[in-house]
DNA sequence: ATATCAATTGAACAATTGATCAAATGTGGA
DNA sequence: TCCACATTTGATCAATTGTTCAATTGATAT
């Protein structure tokens, strides 16, 4: 038994913090999409297509500095998270973020780091 | 000249798209808040704490089916990030968020992958 | 068909990450 | 003091990550 007593483990606020909580299933689907925006890169990418609605790979090379391989790569990851989508017009293929609720969250995020605080 | 002509590169888009981008500074930081909350067991440390105010190691090692060690390394990332604050009781040390904005972002993504959408 | 350009892909590699284990703090009680 | 307990820390190791390079696909024009 290596549990603390009385205050700690066993506590009904225990039992009842882990009933509360999401399931498995939906914490992971949260931890991905937050995984998604942890790389600098990726967030850039991001951040980039929240004030344009439509970039191409090689603008997004150039306006994240990386070679066109290290994007697309990153894109793929963003595309399968169902964050970004992307449209073919000839030979270029437009990238657009797909969910409004990204959107939300990095402009919260943006606006918090600009110690703008909320804007409701 | 690797670059994409016309509609790609070297559009006055691109620049202002850079020129409108947080700085680096800024986006190595968000990104960093947002790498806390990509793993799923610290986002589980992080939602419990979203239910219930304060709770101590052992708690949260129960709650997140843990090992002890494991939870005082993540709450070592949490902490640093200033993510969360602890304060010590006796032998017992306890966590909890400190930091508003955390609260908001977990709590509405809670409420958006419960298909509740956005709730101004 | 060939050439060219935008984008994607796969393999390889270094760098980072998260869990485990053992040892070390710090705290309160006998 | 010594002991037990809650927590922290350092070291290690397997797994994952992000980038680079080379090769490939898709599309357009000659």
């Amino acid at each position: 038994m290596d549990i603390c007593l009385e205050k700690c483990v066993n506590e009904p606020v225990v039992q009842q913090v882990v009933k509360q909580l999401p399931e498995e299933e939906t914490i992971l689907q949260i931890a991905d999409m937050f995984k998604a925006l942890s790389d600098p890169t990726r967030l850039k990418i991001v951040m980039a297509l929240l004030q344009h609605p439509e970039l191409c790979v090689c603008d997004l090379s150039v306006i994240s500095n990386l070679s066109d391989s290290a994007v697309s790569h990153q894109l793929r990851m963003l595309r399968h998270l169902k964050i970004v989508s992307n449209r073919r017009e000839g030979k270029i293929v437009y990238y657009r973020l797909s969910d409004d609720h990204v959107r939300q969250l990095v402009s919260n995020s943006i606006d918090h780091a600009a110690g703008k605080g909320c804007h409701l």
